[in-house]
DNA sequence: AATATATATGCCAATTATGGCATATGGCTA
DNA sequence: TAGCCATATGCCATAATTGGCATATATATT
């Protein structure tokens, strides 16, 4: 079945939607990222956050770069920051 | 109980989460409009719409001024344009 | 080959969202 | 006051999300 535009940009939003992968991104403001070090900044299990940068992958928010046993997860888009500190203004 | 940052910014996500609410924060870029005009513009239930207006106004995404019989609502940010071209971009 | 380490996936119970239908509210007009 | 019209709310069954725990995969090292 075939999603129209608005499914499409709600999955994104839905991705968005969960204080974890909220902190993810945040974090990948900051430049790209391996899993493990995300697991260390971030209170939240290994197995959790995995599915959390699956999530956010699968509507191409992030994108990840394998580099031995290590998998490096960056931004995929350059949108964020500016749309981010306007939220802060509303919150 | 007492939200922190994330959660709030979650609940932003949240209520923009959504196909028809999608639709409604387009329809508002172009400027205020009351209810009537909405539901009219598009194909859902009367209470459904209302109901997305107030999730969308409980996060502070819009504000509403009545007027009369009606209400109209407009956008409370300037920078959904922005990002929203730019996720236009992912999709 | 065996083991360790980094990352991903499956299952599942509890919580939360969805959207329809009925109904309530509240301002107008006659 | 009565009735109409625009908007909001309540209830509810179905569906989706959440996050923990166990486990799988895949690459590196010895």
């Amino acid at each position: 079945m075939d999603k129209n535009f608005y499914d499409k940009k709600t999955e994104i939003f839905k991705a968005l939607a969960n204080p974890m992968r909220l902190q993810i991104i945040d974090l990948l403001l900051n430049g790209e990222k391996c899993v493990c070090e995300i697991v260390k900044e971030l209170n939240y299990e290994q197995s959790h956050i995995s599915k959390g940068l699956v999530k956010l992958k699968s509507v191409h928010l992030i994108k990840d770069r394998k580099d031995g046993l290590n998998v490096y997860y960056s931004l995929n888009c350059d949108c964020m920051k500016d749309f981010f500190n306007c939220l802060n203004g509303i919150i």
